[in-house]
DNA sequence: GAGCTAAATTGACCTCGGTCAATTGCCGAA
DNA sequence: TTCGGCAATTGACCGAGGTCAATTTAGCTC
């Protein structure tokens, strides 16, 4: 646990007080790990595997709000607020996850002024990634989106390079915002950008004209 | 301040320490308070009037993310983060904003647990709001997000009322995140719900009826 | 390897919301 | 009062993405 970036920060004394009452938990691929409208008991970060976070609504819309790796936490919001899950959780791939006890946190929280100093740095990084994520499904088309999220893949930003997909097809279509046959087009699209696509290994041939792509036309990011 | 509803927690004698180097300034309406991409410099606070978030791209995108009233505090992620703006802010009406300047407020987060504290759960509960508006985006139709507008706008849950618009149609637009001429027809639309438009008068027949109507098909929120 | 199921792709079609243009309504200044 | 200008509405049209259905492909088990 020290490990992880969230935490690696605190001393070890600190961390070994605030997980004394934490839990481990395993799923399997597509368990879900809880459901939009419940209440939330503990705050979760993931040890190992992925974790996707979606809201729905009964008639069967769905959107993948996030994806998680190992070492984020999530649902921090709801934990402190108190209040009910805004989406639900479910495992990508067969995952670890550790519970720390909603009531046990808040009081770290409130006592601890390096804990919460931590949670608030951290919750304003994520913010301004939903910031960005509500400005990009406004602004950017589909092919854009998906553009941003491949360029995410890679931490190279000149020439090329070959990224393999950490998720199915459909996951993906879901995280960008849109239909698994309208991602096929999109990857369609990218083609004349000189993305190329066979099974999950996605080659781009031109990473700085990828990335002028999906910033298209913006002022100042 | 005291008055304010973000910072009426604190004490009176922490408060006057945070903000003894805190300015006020005066916009006109349609003043730039600042803009995206700008580095952070100050937390802000509206005090009086109203402040629109706009998030732009230079082909002439731009959608506001949020409209922040009296009382508010915004930015506060860019400020802790310390980078570039995401958004461009500009003065809806004539305001009143308070600057706590960046450097000096970050030390006070660090050194003051109470503060941060404060920060953080003000910051979940926002960022629980941007989390409803990813889902509202990609799950709503224009006419349902009007709707919830709408309903944002009246503290009543039962009968029927009448609302004023407090802002003008193409900002509500905007804000609804469509163009003006859908928002028009998104009207138009309502009226079969028993929603009149008249001029900034709005009545709403039967609150509950349109509040089932925004949150169709919805599981559980 | 055969055969089954789920994932992915492709095509035809539709709908919502955007775009462009024309018209109407509203308000302030002369 | 009349004019000018902006906000708002209305209509006609367009296009991105969704929907539905038909194939194709991939990943399985047996």
């Amino acid at each position: 646990m020290g490990r992880l970036p969230l935490f690696c920060d605190l001393s070890p004394q600190i961390l070994a007080e605030i997980t004394s009452e934490a839990s481990v938990v395993k799923y399997a691929r597509n368990d879900i790990i809880f459901r939009q409208g419940d209440p939330p008991t503990a705050l979760r970060v993931v040890l190992d595997g992925q974790v996707g976070l979606t809201g729905t609504v009964s008639d069967g819309g769905e959107t993948m709000v996030e994806i998680l790796k190992a070492g984020e936490m999530f649902i921090a919001a709801a934990v402190l607020t108190e209040k009910p899950f805004l989406m639900s959780a479910v495992a990508l791939q067969p995952s670890r996850i550790l519970s720390l006890p909603g009531e046990r946190f808040r009081r770290d929280v409130r006592e601890r002024s390096d804990l919460s100093y931590l949670m608030l740095t951290s919750l304003s990084r994520h913010f301004r990634t939903l910031v960005r994520e509500v400005k990009d499904l406004k602004l950017k088309s589909a092919a854009q989106r998906l553009a941003l999220y491949l360029i995410g893949l890679t931490a190279k930003r000149e020439g090329s390079t070959i990224v393999r997909l950490p998720h199915s097809k459909s996951v993906i279509a879901a995280r960008v915002g849109v239909r698994p046959e309208t991602l096929s087009r999109a990857f369609g699209h990218l083609k004349e950008r000189g993305v190329i696509v066979e099974g999950n290994a996605v080659s781009i041939a031109d990473i700085p004209a990828l990335r002028a792509y999906c910033h298209e036309g913006e002022e100042i990011i």
